[in-house]
RNA sequence: GCUGCUGUAGCUCAGUCGGUAGAGUGCGUCCUUGGUAAGGACGAGGUCAUGGGUUCAAAUCCCAUCAGCAGCUCCA
C-alpha cells in the first residue's frame, strides 16, 4: 500500500501501483475525467503513471491538475503537438520529427518534410486530428536505453531523434517514449491520459525554422497551434488575438496618421508624420528637461564618420554585415573597392577580372592619381590585395553612423580631463544607421534608420557604481513617467563559451558584478541572459512586449571598460598621473522610433493629454458659433495647447462620433449658450460629458492635468500571454 | 538573409470558369444649422505592386523583381 496526501491535509491509502488517476477516482468520477496531470515534488507529471515510480517520499503529496488548470493546459497543449505530428505522418510521406514544444498559449511541431505545407492544407489535417481526437486514444509511456533507443529512433527512420540522443541527450541512459496508437515519439513528457481530452484546437501558421535554431543547419517547417479543453475558450483566445492586432502601431499609426514608411523612400525608413512627430518632440523634450536636471551635457555630431573610427571601436568589423557600406569621398575610391571585391575569391557576387579588363582597371588608377607601378600585374592575388589595401587607406572612407559612440569618446578627448571634472556626461539624440536583415524590419519596431536617446558617461573605476545607479533611476523614473510599467528587467552578460567579446575576463567580470551588484541593491527584479551582452561590455535591458506578445528591448544601460581602452581615454588623478575612465552608455528610450511604437500600442492609440498630438478638439454647435469656437481655441493655443476646430457643417453628435474615434482627449462644445457666458460644455474622451463650464476653469483643470503629466487609460492593455516556457522541452 | 503567405480606389475588402473593375468608409460640392458616438443628395478617385511570358483575350495562369505579413536567424 502506499500513503498520498491531497492538498487538504487528507491521507489516502492506495494500492501500490496506484496512479494519480487511481486517486482521483477514489474521490469521484467527474474528478478523474478532468485530471490531466499531477505535481508531485513540484514537478508536473502524468496522472497515469504509478506515484511509486514518481518519487520516494511517503506519504506522497500529491496535487491533482485538472482541466481547469493551467498547468494542465500546457501538458495538453504538448499532447495536441504529438497529435498535430500523427495527423501530418498520416497525410505525408517521409516526416521527420524534431521539437514540438508549447509555447504560452500555442504549441508548435518543426518537421523535416519535402513538401511544403500551405495554409490551405491546415482544413484537412485538422480534420485528421479531430478524428484523432473522437478515438480517445490513451497516451502510453515507455522507456529504453540509449543504445535501443537509437536503434529503435533509427528504425522508425526518425535521424533528427538519433542525432538529438547522441547530441542533446548525451548524458541520458534511460529515454522515455511516447505512443498514440501508430504514433511514437521520443518524449519527457507528461501527457495527458488520452486525446479525448483536447476539445478545441486550431492550427494557426506554418513558417520556415532551423534545426537546433541554426541557420547552418537543415530548415524544418514549423506548424503552429492552440489548443483548449474548451470550444468557448478557444473562441476568447482567437477573439483576443484581433483585438490584440486592432492595437498594432502599423495600423493605428496609419489610421491616427502618426507615421509612414514607403517604399520609395527605403525599407525600414520610416517618415514621421507632424501627428508622430509631435509626439517624438514632447517625449523629447520632457527628456531633455530632465537630463538637464540631472547634470548631462547636451552634444551634436554628424551622421557619418571615418571608417577608421568606427575600426578603432570595433563596430565596423563586428557588425560589418549589418551595416551600410562605406561611401568614399572620391570614386577613386569605388573603383579599388570594386576591383579588391573582383579579386576576392570568396565574393560570390564578382568574377576575378581577366588580364585585359586589369589593365583597363589600372589605366584608370593611374588617370585618378594612383602610382601605377606599385601595382603588381603578375603578382598574387594576396599581392594585389595589400598594394589595393594601401590605396584604399588614401582614399578617405566614410561609414553611415551605425553608433554615436566613437563620437562621443572623440567630444571626450578633444579636452584635457581631471579628475574634478568627472563624471562627464554628453546627451545626444544621436540618428543613426543600420542594415537591419529585410525579414527583420517591423513598422517602427525595427527599423534602418533610428535616432537614439543616447548620452555617454564617463567616470571614474570608483564612480562607475553611483553613476549606474543613477542610470537605472533615470530609466525608471522615464518609464514611469509615460504609464509604462510592464516591463522586464534583463542583465545581458557575457557567454563564457563564446569568443565574439572584446577585453579581458577580469574586466568583464568585474563589470557583470557591478550591474548585478547594484540591481539586487536596488530591488529591481531581473533574469541574467549569458551571451546577450554587446560585444564590448554588459548590459541592464530593459524588454516590453508588443501587441502580439513578441519582447523587444527598450532601455538599456551598459558599461564599457574597453572603448576607453581603445580609444585611449585618460584623464588626470589626483596623483598627477593618467588614468582610464569607465564609460556607461546609456538610452532610457532605446531609439525613439521602437519606443513611440510600443507607446502607440500601449495606449492603443489613446495617448493622454500631455502626449496627445492633438489635444483639444473644440466643436460649435453650427456655423453661428464657428467664430466663438476659433476665438476659444486661439486661447487655448495661447495657453500652449494643441488644438483644432471642427468647422465642417455636421451635426454636433457626427463631430463628436468623430473626434471619440481620433482618440482626442477632450473635446469642447461650443453654442450660441456658451458663447453669451464666455463658457465652453467640456467633454472628456473617456468620461464624456462634463458639463458647461467657464473658459477660464476649463482652461486651469486641462493645463493641470497637462503640467502634471497626469496619464489615464480606460483599460490596461492586456499584452498575449506568451510566457516563455520553452526551455521546459529538452526533448 | 531563410521558409511560407499576401499585394485590386486614401483605408477595409468583394471580384465565379481568363472576356474592358465593384461595395462600404473616407474625400469634394451642394442642401441641411443641429446640444454629447453616424442628417441627406450628387460627384471625383484604379497602368488591379512592377517587369516579362502564355493566350484571340490576363486583376485572374506562369516566371522574375519590389514591398508587406508571420515565423526562423540576427540585433551595437
Amino acid at each position: 500500500m502506499i500513503e498520498v496526501q491531497l492538498p487538504d491535509g487528507t491521507i489516502v491509502e492506495k494500492e501500490d501501483h496506484a496512479t494519480a488517476l487511481d486517486v482521483a477516482k477514489g474521490i469521484s468520477e467527474g474528478l478523474a475525467r478532468a485530471t490531466a496531470a499531477a505535481v508531485i515534488d513540484g514537478n508536473t507529471v502524468d496522472a497515469m503513471r504509478p506515484l511509486a515510480e514518481l518519487t520516494d517520499t511517503r506519504p506522497v503529496a500529491l496535487q491533482l491538475l485538472t482541466t481547469r488548470d493551467a498547468e494542465a493546459s500546457a501538458v495538453m497543449r504538448h499532447s495536441c503537438a504529438h497529435i498535430m505530428a500523427r495527423a501530418i505522418m498520416r497525410l505525408y510521406e517521409g516526416v521527420g520529427l524534431a521539437f514540438g514544444p508549447v509555447k504560452g498559449n500555442t504549441f508548435y511541431y518543426d518537421f523535416d518534410l519535402a513538401t511544403p505545407i500551405s495554409e490551405d492544407d491546415f482544413p484537412k489535417i485538422e480534420a485528421e486530428m479531430k478524428k484523432i481526437c473522437k478515438q480517445a486514444e490513451p497516451f502510453e509511456r515507455f522507456t529504453m536505453g540509449r543504445d535501443e533507443s537509437i536503434q529503435f529512433c533509427a528504425d522508425l527512420n526518425q535521424e533528427l531523434k538519433v542525432e538529438h540522443i547522441q547530441g542533446g541527450l548525451a548524458d541520458h541512459d534511460s529515454l522515455s517514449f511516447y505512443r498514440q496508437g501508430e504514433f511514437v515519439d521520443l518524449c519527457r513528457g507528461p501527457h495527458i491520459p488520452h486525446a479525448g481530452m483536447i476539445k478545441a484546437f486550431k492550427i494557426l501558421s506554418v513558417a520556415g525554422s532551423h534545426w537546433k535554431g541554426d541557420v547552418s543547419n537543415r530548415s524544418l517547417q514549423r506548424v503552429y497551434g492552440t489548443a483548449f479543453f474548451d470550444k468557448k475558450e478557444l473562441r476568447a483566445y482567437l477573439e483576443q488575438i484581433e483585438e490584440a492586432k486592432k492595437r498594432d502601431h502599423r495600423v493605428l499609426g496609419s489610421r491616427l496618421q502618426l507615421f509612414t514608411i514607403n517604399p520609395d523612400v527605403g525599407q525600414g525608413l520610416c517618415l514621421w508624420l507632424p501627428k508622430g512627430a509631435t509626439i517624438r518632440a514632447t517625449l523629447e523634450d520632457f527628456i531633455k528637461a530632465e537630463l538637464l536636471r540631472r547634470a548631462y551635457e547636451p552634444v551634436y555630431s554628424p551622421h557619418i564618420g571615418r571608417v577608421e573610427l568606427y575600426e578603432t571601436s570595433g563596430h565596423f568589423p563586428y557588425y560589418r554585415d549589418s551595416q551600410f557600406a562605406p561611401l568614399f569621398g572620391h570614386s577613386a575610391g569605388q573603383l579599388v573597392d570594386y576591383w579588391i571585391r573582383a579579386l576576392d575569391p570568396n565574393d560570390e557576387e564578382t568574377t576575378p577580372p581577366t588580364a585585359d579588363e586589369e589593365q583597363k582597371l589600372l589605366d584608370a588608377a593611374m588617370v585618378m592619381g594612383f602610382k601605377g607601378e606599385e601595382f603588381p600585374l603578375q603578382g598574387s592575388v594576396e599581392e594585389k590585395h595589400t598594394v589595393l589595401r594601401n590605396w584604399e587607406k588614401l582614399q578617405e572612407r566614410y561609414l553611415l553612423k551605425p553608433m554615436n559612440c566613437p563620437h562621443h569618446a572623440m567630444m571626450y578627448k578633444a579636452i584635457p580631463r581631471s579628475y574634478r571634472d568627472l563624471p562627464v556626461r554628453l546627451a545626444e539624440f544621436g540618428t543613426v544607421y543600420r542594415h537591419e536583415q529585410s525579414g527583420e524590419l517591423n513598422g517602427l519596431l525595427r527599423v534602418r534608420g533610428l535616432t537614439q536617446d543616447d548620452a555617454h558617461l564617463f567616470c571614474t573605476p570608483e564612480q562607475v557604481e553611483q553613476e549606474f545607479k543613477d542610470t537605472l533611476g533615470l530609466v525608471k523614473y522615464v518609464l514611469q513617467a509615460v504609464g509604462l510599467e510592464d516591463y522586464r528587467v534583463q542583465l545581458s552578460s557575457k557567454d563564457p563559451g563564446s569568443d565574439k567579446y572584446v577585453g579581458s575576463d577580469e574586466l568583464w567580470e568585474n563589470a557583470q558584478d557591478t550591474l548585478r551588484r547594484v540591481l539586487t541593491e536596488e530591488g529591481i527584479d531581473f533574469v541574467e541572459a549569458p551571451g546577450e551582452a554587446a560585444f564590448y561590455g554588459p548590459k541592464t535591458d530593459f524588454m516590453v512586449k508588443d501587441c502580439l506578445g513578441r519582447e523587444w528591448q527598450l532601455g538599456t544601460v551598459q558599461l564599457d571598460y574597453n572603448l576607453p581602452i581603445r580609444f585611449e581615454l585618460e584623464y588626470t588623478g589626483r596623483d598627477n598621473k593618467p588614468h582610464r575612465p569607465v564609460m556607461i552608455h546609456r538610452a532610457p528610450f532605446g531609439s525613439m522610433e521602437r519606443f513611440v511604437g510600443v507607446l502607440i500600442e500601449h495606449f492603443a492609440g489613446a495617448f493622454p493629454l500631455w502626449l496627445a498630438p492633438e489635444q483639444i478638439r473644440v466643436l460649435p454647435l453650427s456655423e453661428k458659433s464657428d467664430d466663438y469656437a476659433k476665438d476659444v481655441a486661439s486661447k487655448l493655443r495661447t495657453g500652449g495647447f494643441r488644438v483644432t476646430t471642427d468647422l465642417q457643417s455636421a451635426k454636433l453628435q457626427a463631430k463628436i462620433r468623430q473626434a471619440q474615434l481620433d482618440l482626442i482627449p477632450y473635446m469642447l462644445v461650443v453654442g450660441p449658450k456658451e458663447a453669451e457666458q464666455n463658457a465652453v460644455a467640456v467633454r472628456c474622451r473617456i468620461d464624456g460629458d462634463l458639463g458647461v463650464m467657464s473658459f477660464d476653469d476649463a482652461l486651469a483643470k486641462l493645463t493641470a492635468e497637462r503640467d502634471n503629466l497626469v496619464i489615464r487609460q480606460v483599460a490596461s492593455p492586456t499584452a498575449l500571454a506568451t510566457d516563455e516556457g520553452e526551455a521546459s522541452n529538452e526533448y
